[in-house]
RNA sequence: CGGGGCGUAGCGCAGCGGUAGCGCACCUGGUUUGGGACCAGGGGGCCGUGAGUUCAAAUCUCACCGCCCCGACCA
């Protein structure tokens, strides 16, 4: 392609809106545009890149035996209504109604239409397995995208889905997914490792996260550099340092005037926050509960809507808070917390010598002892990992840091076809429910974490394998007809060997110009030709994510070439 | 939905009661071409929308809309 020629509308400045490295340089490199919050036009190059990468997911699709369909977005609520979602989902289910008034949703996920689907044409065990997937566009209402695609109401989603007999073939295919899913991301140059994640609003009771670590990444992970215990906080375990720290005593009262926070009352007791019980009040669709925690942890509300099995589940208001614990806020505690399910972190469980709210204005209770001074709360892992805690697989201290999810794999069980009855007769002849896995990519934010993780001041550095182009050619003497005529052959040439070339053909543009598009575009090689290197006898070729340039003989260009592209391919292998 | 910020030329911004500006980009002509060139000329705006206050509103008031950030939320 020649720039010349080509639509791609580059940004000198970086756009107000934007503010991680990728959707800045996904707009300054001229990749996209917004429409509307969370609604995002894909230029040539980015749409480039997108085809690369959904070309590699095909293939490794195929070669664990899935097929592709492509199935609508517009989709009738009836079949939302038969597995509950229609309820469920809430208000991220796009809702539209058509001229007669019937009710669809823009499809966020199909795990429904593909069930109705395989429902009506499965009879026999003989039928399975069946693995189906689609790359699709999906709609998210999402309530605060963000990050340009990374979190779109509008993006580009491979979702793949299993039917197997039962419980034991179903996990088979699961990890043969995980595999093809770890190629996937590997082949597309991504840094990325699988963690064990929450299952959500899917259902199932089995899931992995495939986790690009980024500093923007909305997701945090703990992971152990030791061992490959890796999960999102939302189910992560630990060995938790337990704090016997105080000695056993009576319990008593002490002031504590207007001191009310853990901080506030560590301070002003000279403890530390390890020693403090800290009581919060949730609100649910059902009854309040309360929940006891250590000081210096924090609640997980994942791990606590899940233990709870509630749907909802929000921190109560000070004023809930008073009314449901007749205490005053700040000195709530669980000595003398009446008609409320106490749930208690498991971390509490061992020590001793608690400090907790003292349940009237500007008191607490020291040297408090569980079981003895307040009931035995119902125990659960409740609690967010702290770095540095024990890993449970190997015992070496764990990290806490922040991953983009590009993907995500559930085992579903017969969450849908038990309700849409998708159903088979099996060998005996007995009909039964067909066993579902569930398997996600999220084409369009791997795109973006391919470029968070691939980036330097200049712009972006693409991993070869969904690069745009592979080989960025400039010509920075456009007045030098013996330069003119070497960038034209080698730009013929690469076309005529089918290698992917975008070549600045600019008469207008500068060479600082065209250098600064070249970097900002981030091709992985660049080849620049110029009345300089002409005179020379040599071609000047630049990997993207090096600073040095390479002069190479004009008659061993080729051949240099085709290795450095060799190379660069071989960073992309699984 | 709660909190904060911003809407003025394509982009980045200034102006904050009295003729709508700057830099970059764009168009024409010329000179240039190894890290976002130079000279000359030119085009482009309902100052987000609507009400109000005022002799006079981009500027003050109110409402609405849009966008961004933090939080809540999130296959």
């Amino acid at each position: 392609m020649r720039v010349s020629k080509s639509f791609i509308p580059t940004l000198k400045e970086i756009p107000q809106e934007a503010e991680i490295p990728s959707h800045q340089l996904m707009l300054r490199a001229g990749l996209m545009r917004k429409v509307a919050s969370g609604i995002y036009e894909y230029l040539p190059l980015a749409h480039r890149s997108l085809i690369k990468i959904m070309n590699i997911i095909r293939q490794e699709m195929e070669m664990v035996g899935a097929q592709e369909v492509l199935l609508p977005i517009l989709t009738p609520a009836e079949l939302w209504l038969k597995t509950g979602r229609w309820q469920k989902y809430g208000k991220e289910l796009m809702r539209v109604q058509d001229r007669h008034s019937r009710d669809f949703a823009l499809g966020p996920t199909h795990e429904e239409v593909i069930t109705d689907l395989v429902q009506s044409e499965l009879k026999s065990y003989k039928q399975l397995p069946l693995n189906l997937f689609q790359i699709a566009t999906k709609f998210r209402d999402e309530v605060r995208p963000r990050f340009g695609v990374m979190r779109s109401r509008e993006f580009i989603m491979k979702d793949g889905y299993s039917f197997d007999v039962d419980e034991i073939e179903a996990e088979k295919t699961y990890w043969k997914m995980v595999e093809a899913y770890k190629r996937i991301f590997k082949r597309c140059g991504l840094f990325c490792s699988p963690v064990e994640a929450d299952s959500g609003l899917i259902g199932g009771n089995f899931s992995h996260e495939f986790m690009v670590m980024a500093e923007t990444g909305e997701a945090a992970v703990a992971f152990c550099k030791s061992c490959d215990y890796s999960a999102n906080l939302e189910t992560a375990k630990s060995i938790p340092t337990v704090s016997l720290i105080n000695e056993i005593r009576p319990a008593c009262k002490v002031p504590t005037p207007n001191y009310k926070s853990v901080s506030e009352v560590s301070n002003f007791l000279k403890v530390s926050a390890n020693q403090i019980i800290k009581t919060l009040i949730y609100v649910t669709e059902g009854d309040p509960i309360a929940v006891i925690i250590r000081g210096d942890h924090e609640v997980n509300e994942t791990k606590l809507q899940n233990y709870l099995k509630v749907f909802e589940l929000k921190l109560a208001s000070h004023e809930e808070v008073e009314k449901i614990t007749h205490m005053p806020m700040g000195f709530v505690g669980p000595v003398g917390l009446k008609d409320i399910r106490i749930i208690g972190d498991l971390v509490l469980k061992e020590g001793h010598g608690y400090i907790a709210g003292g349940a009237e204005p500007d008191v607490h209770w020291t040297y408090l002892e569980i079981g003895r001074d307040f009931p035995t709360p119902e125990w659960a892992d409740i609690r967010n990992v702290v770095t540095g805690e024990a890993c449970v697989g190997c015992s070496q201290p764990l990290n806490v840091g922040r991953g983009i999810e590009v993907g995500q794999t559930f085992k579903l069980g017969k969450r849908y076809s038990t309700p849409m009855h998708c159903v088979f007769l099996s060998k005996s002849g007995v009909e039964e429910e067909v066993t579902m896995g569930c398997y996600g990519i999220g084409v369009s934010r791997t795109l973006a974490a391919a470029i968070e993780q691939h980036y330097d001041e200049f712009g972006i550095c693409w991993p070869i394998a969904i690069a745009p182009y592979q080989i960025h050619l400039l010509l920075l003497s456009p007045n030098d007809a013996e330069a003119v005529r070497l960038a034209e052959m080698i730009y013929d040439q690469c076309v005529e060997k089918k290698i992917e070339v975008l070549y600045d053909d600019r008469l207008e543009a500068s060479v600082g110009f065209k250098f600064k598009d070249a970097d900002l575009i981030g091709l992985p090689i660049s080849v620049r030709i110029g009345s300089k290197s002409v005179k020379e006898g040599i071609v000047e070729i630049k990997i993207r994510r090096n600073p040095q340039v390479m002069k190479v003989p004009i008659a061993q260009f080729f051949e240099n070439l085709i290795d450095l592209l060799q190379e660069e391919w071989k960073r992309c292998e699984p």
